[in-house]
DNA sequence: CTTGAGCCTGTATCAACTACAGACCCTAGA
DNA sequence: TCTAGGGTCTGTAGTTGATACAGGCTCAAG
C-alpha cells in the first residue's frame, strides 16, 4: 500500500482534489503562487500530494480574505521557514484590521439601506424614498 | 443673481464640485452612466448643475455599495419616472441582502482570524499558529 | 509671449480570476 | 482499427470599476 499517496495527477485531478477551478491552477502557476510542475514527455503537467497540500493552503488563505500578495508572504514560512511567527502574526493582524474596517463600513451601509427601504411605500408611484435619499443626502 | 446656478463647468470643475476623480467622469460617460455633455467649439466638455446633481447621485449610490449596473437601474427613475417605487425597492432590498451576506462572511473570517492570531507566540520561531491553521483546517 | 494649467484622445494597468479558440493527445469501447 | 469524448496545451480576451499616462492641443493671466 501507499497510504493513499498519489504520484501523478493531471490538472483536472488536482482541480477535483482541491475544488479549485481548472484555469486558476494555471493562473497561480503563471504568477508564481504554485510552482512549475514536472511535465510528461508530451508536455502534460504532473502533480503530486505536495501540490494538493499547497493549493489547499492557498485556497484556505484566499477564503479568509488574504490577498495573493499576502498569501505569497505566508507561503514564505511554509516553503523555507524563512519567516518567523512574529512576521506571520503581523501579516495576519494587518489583515484582521482590514476585515474589521470592512465590517464597520458594511454595517454603516446596512443601516442606511434598511432605514431607507423601510420608508418605501412599495407602490407603483414614481416617488421613492430610496431615490430621494440618494438625491438629497 | 442666479441663485448660484452655473452654466458652464469644465471637467475639472465638475470633479471638484463632486469630489469625483477626473478620469472617472470620462469613464462614466463612456459606459453611459453620465450623458455625453455638450461640447465647446474646440471640443471641450461643458457641464452644468444637472450634471453635478447626477454625478453626486451616482457617487452616493456607489458609496452605498450599489454596482454600476444597479446604479443604472436606479437612474431609470431619476431620468424618466419610468420605474416605480416598487421596482426600486426590489433593487435596494436585493442589495441589502448582499450586504448582509457579506457582513456575515466577514464576521466568520474575523472570528477565525482573531482566534488564530491569539494563539501566536509572536516569537522568532518558525512555528506559527496561523500557518498551522491554514495547513490543517 | 510665455508659462502653467487644463483639455482632448486612445491605450495600459490593477486584482483575481474565468473563459475561449484552435490544436493536439489518450483511452475505452464497438 | 476506428471513433467518440474527455482531457491537455498555448495564448489571449473579458470581467468590474476605476485610475494613469502619453502626446498633442488650447486657454488665460501676467
Amino acid at each position: 500500500m501507499n497510504n493513499g499517496r498519489v504520484t501523478s495527477l493531471r490538472r483536472v485531478d488536482l482541480a477535483r482534489a482541491t475544488g479549485c477551478n481548472l484555469e486558476t491552477i494555471r493562473y497561480y502557476e503563471k504568477i508564481g503562487i504554485m510552482p512549475d510542475p514536472p511535465r510528461s514527455v508530451k508536455g502534460y503537467r504532473s502533480y503530486d500530494d505536495a501540490h494538493v497540500k499547497r493549493l489547499k493552503f492557498v485556497m484556505r488563505s484566499r477564503d479568509l480574505g488574504f490577498s495573493l500578495e499576502e498569501v505569497r508572504g505566508l507561503l514564505g514560512l511554509v516553503d523555507e521557514q524563512s519567516r518567523t511567527c512574529a512576521e506571520v502574526q503581523i501579516i495576519a493582524e494587518d489583515h484582521l484590521t482590514d476585515v474589521q474596517a470592512k465590517i464597520a463600513d458594511l454595517k454603516r451601509i446596512e443601516r442606511v439601506l434598511s432605514d431607507t427601504v423601510a420608508r418605501c411605500t412599495g407602490d407603483s408611484a414614481p416617488e421613492c424614498a430610496v431615490i430621494d435619499a440618494l438625491l438629497d443626502a
